[in-house]
DNA sequence: TATAATTATGTAGGATGCTACGAAAGGAGA
DNA sequence: TCTCCTTTCGTAGCATCCTACATAATTATA
């Protein structure tokens, strides 16, 4: 009998998204960790953030954050502002280029993210999420 | 209200897991993906894999599991044995070193995946890890 | 047997992730 | 103000992950 722990299936679910949703992304020049940045702009209400708030966000550390700042920023998707509140960092910004394919992104980011948990049903999903954020323990 | 679709949490997740693991596997001078690799050799009934077998089981590519077969080589943990069966590539084998080690690295394994489902009950994991073989597709 | 398709391993180059360290601005208390 | 601590951003160097490509052995088929 196969006893698959947790640990092992949530890197295997993690890994064989990525592997699916990357070729999608690349059509828009993205991945999917870059796409995670713009999602974040683009729902937040100010449109920017600090790096440190990406960071948290995410799971991510420092260095691997402003990785991806850095390759969206060579491509033109996010720029940097000064940030009038605090001169210890500018705050990241979407560019025009980035404003203009929004809905676009958005339209493709929530088709890539549906055909992740396209075997379970809605309720099973809903199941998932709420176990997910109890592991994490962000479930209040 | 928060909506944490799946994708990113099983990312969080994923990613939490190991900076969680890894700096205690570091006693042993494993990473996790390192302590996968044996975690299957120990598991196996022959003890020795194809390097084709990692892949399938983890949901790795080639190059990635090579290059972690690379690091345990170096660092004594495994060697590359002659395939009796198949010329085309040989099999990945345990040294002595790592089968002294076995019951250590077991039981520390074992309580690392513990750690990552703390705030879970045991019906909660039980609940998760047939939502996660579902979604993957590898519930039969 | 000879040819073709498949399978298994290997290499190159790049993106994403990390730890460890450092520098500069902000904030708190003497 | 001055000192100390925290916060924020940045760099160096490395492990893990990928796609794309190549090579050699096996297997299937004509």
């Amino acid at each position: 009998m196969k006893i698959n722990k947790a640990a092992i299936l949530i890197k295997k679910a993690s890994l064989e998204f990525e592997k699916i949703a990357n070729p999608i992304f690349a059509e828009y020049d993205l991945t999917v960790s870059q796409y995670r940045i713009l999602k974040f702009l683009y729902t937040g209400e100010s449109r920017t953030a600090r790096v440190v708030d990406l960071e948290k966000h995410y799971s991510m550390t420092h260095p691997t954050t402003l990785g991806l700042l850095e390759q969206l920023e060579k491509k033109g998707f996010i720029k940097r502002v000064v940030n009038p509140n605090d001169a210890r960092g500018k705050l990241v910004a979407l560019t025009e280029k980035a404003d203009v394919m929004q809905n676009e992104i958005e339209v493709l980011g929530d088709a890539v993210e549906k055909k992740l948990t396209q075997r379970l049903t809605a309720e099973e999903t809903a199941q998932l999420v709420v176990l997910l954020n109890k592991l994490l323990g962000s479930d209040q």
